[in-house]
Formats: C-alpha cells, sequence, structure tokens
DNA sequence: ATTTGACGCAACCAGCTGGTTGCCATAAAG
DNA sequence: CTTTATGGCAACCAGCTGGTTGCGTCAAAT
C-alpha cells in the first residue's frame, strides 16, 4: 500500500537474486536464528561474506539483528518486507494480464497525439 | 509447483532488481509491445543498452519477442514467470513464519519460564 | 543504385560485487 | 594473566554487469 513499495521490493529482489543469500535465509528458517560464526559453519564461503550478507539482508529488513550476551549478535528472519514484495509482484503480473491493454486502446483513441514512441538516435 | 520455481524465480528477481530493466518492462505495459529502437526513445540509455537488457528479460522469459515485418522484433509482455516468482515469495514467507511459529511453541513447552521474547531493536 | 533506418555483434570500459585474507578488539575460560 | 574464541573492520582481488562506441548488414524507400 504505502508508495514506496516498489523501493523495498527492488531491495527484496535485488536480496533474493542472490543464491548465497538465499542460503543463509534457508539456514535462518531452518535452524531458528543464528550468528554468523553458525552460519559459517553450514555454508563454503567464509564468516565475513556471510556477515556482508548478512548487513545486506538486515538493510532490506528481510533478517533483524538482535545482540545477545557474549558480544553475540543473533540475526532472526522477518517476513514482511517480502510480503510487500510479493504483493508488488501480484500487482505488477494483475496489470499486466490485457487490463493495461485494454487500457491504453482507450487511450490511444482519446489522445491520439501523445503515445506513439517516436524513434531517436 | 515445479521443483525448478527457485530457477525461474530467481531469473525474475536478477530481471526485477535493476531499474533499467523495470523501466522498460513499466514502458512495455504502458505503449504495448515495442522494439528495442522504441524504448529507446523514451529511456535515457543507448537502444544497444536496452537490447541487452530484453536479451536478459527474454531469457527469463518475461518478454517474448515476435519478429514482424521490415525486419523489426518487437516485444511483448509475459506474466507468467512473475506469477511464478510470486508464488514462490509467498510459499517461502509462508514457511518462515510456520517455522517460526513452530520453534516458538516448542521452546515454550520445553522451556516455560525463560525466555520471554525480548525484541531488541 | 544509393540512401536511410534499424538490427546484431563485438570490443571496450568503469564500477559494483561476492569473496578472501589479515589484523585488532573484546570477553569469557584456563 | 594468558589463552581462546568471536565479531568488526579494512584492504584487496577477480569476475560480472551496465553501458558505450563502432561497424557490418539487410530491407525498404528514394
Amino acid at each position: 500500500m504505502p508508495r514506496d513499495a516498489e523501493a523495498i521490493a527492488e531491495q527484496v529482489f535485488v536480496a533474493l537474486a542472490d543464491p548465497s543469500r538465499r542460503a543463509i535465509l534457508a539456514g535462518l528458517a531452518s535452524q531458528g536464528p543464528a550468528t554468523a560464526t553458525d552460519l559459517a559453519g553450514c555454508l563454503p564461503i567464509t564468516r565475513q561474506a556471510i556477515a556482508k550478507h548478512l548487513a545486506l539482508l538486515a538493510e532490506a529488513g528481510l533478517v533483524t539483528a538482535e545482540p545477545g550476551e557474549r558480544r553475540r549478535v543473533r540475526y532472526r528472519l522477518c517476513s514482511a518486507p517480502m510480503q510487500v514484495a510479493q504483493q508488488f509482484l501480484a500487482a505488477l503480473a494483475r496489470d499486466w494480464d490485457g487490463r493495461l491493454d485494454a487500457l491504453k486502446d482507450h487511450l490511444d483513441r482519446v489522445l491520439p497525439g501523445l503515445p506513439q514512441p517516436h524513434q531517436t538516435q
């Protein structure tokens, strides 16, 4: 519903476009909240690489960092932004399917001058 | 439903993660099927850049290339893979929430008095 | 036949990105 | 106090990526 849903969706798309990131999220989903070091035990990349990914995921809101005891930081999944992205996708698909074609035809009849794509270059 | 839905979803995520690509799709949605040269008239990048994006979009199945008369190639939107990605997202969100609920219940039963979920942040 | 417009391909470039190693700080354990 | 993880930078690297320019070509219009 918010007008910047596209911004959130973009971050989610960027986040989910990377296999390592999806693996991290899958790890968090299966094991529950975990630290970067924990996740490094299950994945073929270093702890630092995972930490970078977690930072990006936190920025996208897909994960929240909660500092625990003994200087450890646990990351927990957060599905809210993903639902935003999902609804963004749903709206996009709905718009594409014919509905906008009808709208376009109407516009073509009502505003004859504007919309023709003109070739430059 | 297909097991490679994740592969399709990944391609859709990669495609939609780029603003130029989203602009191209928006242009196709508003103007209907168009050629790379047409789209170059509405966007601040060159025809060749758009052609590359269109190739990627076609690979992802978000767009189909239909050769027309006079050597022109028009591209038309295709929402099918986006719906796959959308359902992938929905399933993921549902999975996450389910897992987290189950984990919470489990912890509540096993550790009765302990860990009142203290949300930091 | 020549011009014109549009496509495709290839080379090239700058900047981002995923990943690594190395180092330092801190906090618990010995 | 020394050891032993553990987390947080920072530098660095290779490869991808978004974008450009340039060129060859083909179909239609002149």
